[in-house]
DNA sequence: TCAAAAGTGTTAACCATACACCCATGC
DNA sequence: GCATGGGTGTATGGTTAACACTTTTGA
């Protein structure tokens, strides 16, 4: 035991809210992982672990999501930092937890280091989740509803190429609301951040969706001349 | 040195962004004190400190900030939280900022243990400060800025009796823009939010304005129907 | 030919914007 | 009486919201 203190210092985690889309199932999912080890061993809990001394909070965060579900290279935003002093057994951990939204497709987990096993599993049907696992995720999806109507974060959890009527489900889906499909249409087309492409949908049983693009240079233009995204 | 771990730890700081509105100025300020110790003696930081083992985060910044400047009794809100490795010269220190929005006028501050000093600055003629400190605050200015404009937190850095013309100015200064009198007038007062009370301003070398308070029961009442504040 | 979703316009109500003058008060 | 800010209405254009049918495609 080396390390010394002149007065007691917490431990510091990061834990990781991933979010995902289905447009099959209509549903929002998030990414769990089923512990290894104590304390909560063997339950479901958000991927993350024990902040390394020299590297960032963000770092830490994207390289324990990647050791433990495989998944890299994903945009993450600081959510909230839980602090409570009795949130873990062990004794006082603070936890700096993130949130990222991914396209479901996008990739391909898979169980590795301090982790049994890797899930998507719907935000309507989740396990138990250890120590305040739940109380995160809450608040990522609370801070997923605000932003989403104002900053085009949407699209990230949709493929590059999507269907307006799949964008309009998501929307549906993270507002917990029903859209007219003409206005839905109407609104996002002129607000002039998407690209048509000549694309479409492919293998399904009915008339195929064109496909669409979102603008990231054009929003960003947009938003430089003053405009604002609302949805 | 009593305290052992088997694991390196990175200590934990808060630091408090207090925000006031000066109605005179038509500016924001912000609340500093000046260092008494090493590192950074006799500079100017923000308020904050060293959590404690058994204390929530928010309460220790609640702690630190009236130890350091007298200040009690207000609503803090997590901000941000900043762990760059090298963000302070003593070794690895991650810090959770909150920060507050009062009225000027409301609270007596006064410089207290680790503080030399205690002043209120405007943000537009700030002298350096300690550590990472300038971005902590530019980070508060940039969440008061985006939310303001969503949720009615501008009340908060008026006093409770104000009147439509102060609440403009404080829009202005924050949004740095200027708005038209009586678009704005009907807007604020269509929403149905604040309470028109029988008072006037005192001591003005003009007509005194009729005061007006922020009906908060009203306010929460609204949202819970569905009503959503917005400038 | 049927099922399933794609795609498309118009109208009416509401809201945002632009704009200028008289009023009340203290000095 | 003058300087300072308080307080008020209207007209125009744009945005939102409500609403239903035809088209395309694969099974």
């Amino acid at each position: 035991m080396p390390y010394t203190y002149e007065y007691p210092r917490p431990a510091v985690t990061v834990d990781c809210v991933v979010l995902g889309f289905d447009p099959s199932e209509r549903d929002l999912k998030v990414l769990l992982i089923k512990r290894l080890s104590e304390p909560y061993k063997n339950q479901w809990a958000l991927p993350g672990g024990f902040v390394d001394m020299d590297e960032s909070l963000e770092t830490a965060a994207l390289r324990e999501l990647e050791e433990e579900t495989g998944v890299a290279n994903i945009f993450l935003e600081q959510l909230y930092t839980f602090g409570t002093p009795n949130r873990d057994p062990r004794g006082r951990v603070i936890s700096v937890a993130y949130y990222a939204l991914i396209s479901l497709g996008s990739k391909t987990i898979r169980a590795a280091s301090d982790a049994k096993d890797v899930q998507w599993f719907s935000i309507n049907h989740l396990p138990a989740l250890a120590f305040d696992h739940s109380l995160i995720l809450a608040s990522a999806l609370q801070r997923l509803r605000g932003k989403v109507r104002y900053v085009p974060i949407g699209f990230e959890l949709l493929p590059d190429y999507f269907a307006l009527s799949q964008l309009q489900q998501l929307y549906e889906t993270i507002l917990e609301t029903t859209l007219d499909k003409r206005n839905f249409r109407k609104k996002i087309l002129r607000m002039d951040v998407l690209k048509e492409t000549d694309n479409y949908q492919q293998g399904v049983a009915h008339r195929a969706a064109r496909l669409y693009r979102f603008d990231e240079q054009k929003y960003e233009q947009l938003v430089k001349e003053g405009f604002s995204f609302e949805l």
